[in-house]
DNA sequence: CTGAAAGCGCTTACAG
DNA sequence: CTGAAAGCGCTTACAG
């Protein structure tokens, strides 16, 4: 067992009062004289009173918490919203239940429903990469409990949501290279569902297309993780096929750095003979010799507009009887860094 | 306003039954008739009951729910650790509200004290690096909640700790440098504070006094952050005055790729010219050509070790009356990863 | 200015 | 087998 830790009732028998008058006087009521407010006051300090926030958060109907669901934590990407997301939490006096869904939709389910349960105040969430249907968040919209989305987005699902354009972004990447000179890109690509995977593979084709170039699918590659390895292991594919690429655009910065070791390790010359893009401007981009051109990404900022968006809303609904603001979409600008690699 | 929800009263008046019964039902108490405990559990599931879990916590006295309190989110290390705490937290039904330090005592304070209010069952703990006395750390005692450090502790503390044996860590490093037949061995510290740094440091030392090799302060640089840029910008120093290192131990690999980096742009050869090896084995360490050598540091299992004794803690402390049991000290154990830049 | 009472959503010892 | 009552720690409308 515990131990006892002073109640609002401990203070009012010291004091021989009632809890009433020393919850009132803790409060700063003004109905309540000075003397006894100074005693309780005095009294508090020397018992360590602190109020019992479990009590607060059933009596008030709020508990100042917000549920946040990840698809992975040890995420270069993802650690760094959450970053943005707990400061400016920090900064309007919420804090933040981290769950994760580790990618698989029951999981996602099984931390949606125990948020739920646990009352926060509101939940943003970035989509499992397995997650297509999302009609386990109805519930949610059942009981208005605020919601936003980031980065991983469902397109249909009604709710607040922050992303970049990953279709533009991409485009803006093939079209670098198409600019460049790069006669052939290749396009190593994300898994099939996450939306960005898709979006960037939209951006590929779209910037091909306009420039007259005709989508080859021996150019095309799709990971399933999204690693180092892989970015390394189709490349190598791509580069001992007959139909070899001069230009390739990777759908991250670790597929790319991949990308680039392959080109090296068969003595191709990076930016000569091949040219290599990535996307998102991590650590790893920088380091890589050549540096890796990439798509820059305001990974904080993400996570800071989701949480200011979350908070308005349920700031929002506390004045107000019932639901029916707008929901806002933001999209936050992405830019090309020019590096060694292109 | 957010939207009523299904309560066990809904459920006993839609029913015509107490919330008693309706409760018992639920739990599956064995004095319940079938017939009452199937037609509340259709009812249940009609209304779509979910428990409150904010009236379980002030009526059980226990909230499931785990306070974490790191330094820094972004951080290859504390992301890789949480991620092992989170894992395993789920699997004993523990969930995680994270705070953060942004290593600033004063934070510490303070989200020391929510998560005390907000009665966690435990709480995980990695110190700022401002932190020195730990005193703010005592009301955890006197109210028997249990706390388990790791990585940053605190020697005089007494709670359950996990971390590495920095000290010997270090020693390895260094000696390895020496066995490689380096005669001039550069460190570039950490901080003055964390003891991680001050372990390392030390390591450092005791590997020369035992190879009879003077301590020359010359070699020793000490950073502030700790980032790429600082092990650059020391490298460069140490490389460009007369009393030249041939071998460097940096303090974290951050650092030691800044080495190799500075290295580099001096035309100075590593690893012939100079070795050099870091600490942590991050993904860095395998990007950069050439490769660092490094400690191998077990982040996930640091973790993971972390939460597992906490939870031990937790429940023994519901069985027995008072808290008189043992503190463990887990040192996990590291490796030196042979790479190319020694 | 003070305090008894009701209530937030649950559990459980106890009486019937 | 069922349910009224007390209680977890707080707040607040209301009566005095």
């Amino acid at each position: 067992m515990t131990k006892h830790r002073t109640t609002l009732k401990d203070i009012a028998i010291k004091l021989g009062t009632s809890t009433t008058t020393v919850s009132k006087a803790l409060k700063d009521y003004p109905d309540i004289s000075l003397a006894t407010k100074m005693a309780v006051l005095k009294m508090a300090k020397k018992m360590n009173y602190e109020p019992d926030m479990r009590a607060l958060a059933l009596k008030n109907g709020k508990s100042n918490i917000i549920g946040v669901i990840i698809p992975e934590v040890a995420h270069h990407f993802f650690s760094n919203a959450l970053d943005g997301i707990m400061k400016h939490a920090e900064k309007k006096g919420y804090k933040i239940i981290l769950t994760s869904s580790y990618n698989s939709l029951k999981k996602e389910r099984k931390q949606l429903k125990f948020l739920f349960n646990k009352k926060v105040d509101g939940i943003i969430v970035s989509l499992a990469n397995e997650t297509k249907k999302v009609k386990h968040f109805d519930i949610l919209k059942k009981y208005e409990i605020p919601i936003v989305m980031f980065d991983k987005v469902n397109e249909s699902f009604e709710c607040s949501k922050v992303s970049i354009d990953d279709e533009k972004s991409a485009y803006v990447a093939t079209k670098f290279l198409l600019d460049k000179g790069c006669k052939k890109i290749a396009h190593i690509k994300g898994p099939r569902h996450p939306l960005n995977s898709v979006s960037r593979f939209e951006g590929y084709k779209k910037a091909l297309e306009e420039h007259n170039v005709e989508i080859n699918p021996e150019l095309i590659k799709e990971c399933k993780e999204v690693t180092i390895e892989e970015g390394y292991n189709f490349t190598r594919e791509l580069l001992t096929q007959v139909n070899k690429p001069d230009g390739i655009f990777a759908v991250t910065d670790q597929v790319g750095v991949g990308a680039i070791q392959a080109a090296q390790s068969l003595g191709i010359k990076v930016p000569e003979e091949l040219k290599i893009i990535g996307f998102s401007d991590s650590q790893i981009a920088t380091i890589i010799r050549p540096n890796l051109t990439t798509i820059h990404q305001p990974n904080f900022e993400i996570g800071k507009t989701a949480i200011n968006m979350l908070i308005k809303e349920i700031e929002l609904l506390e004045k107000v009887e019932t639901a029916d603001f707008e929901y806002e979409q933001q999209i936050l600008d992405t830019y090309l860094v020019e590096r060694e690699s292109t």
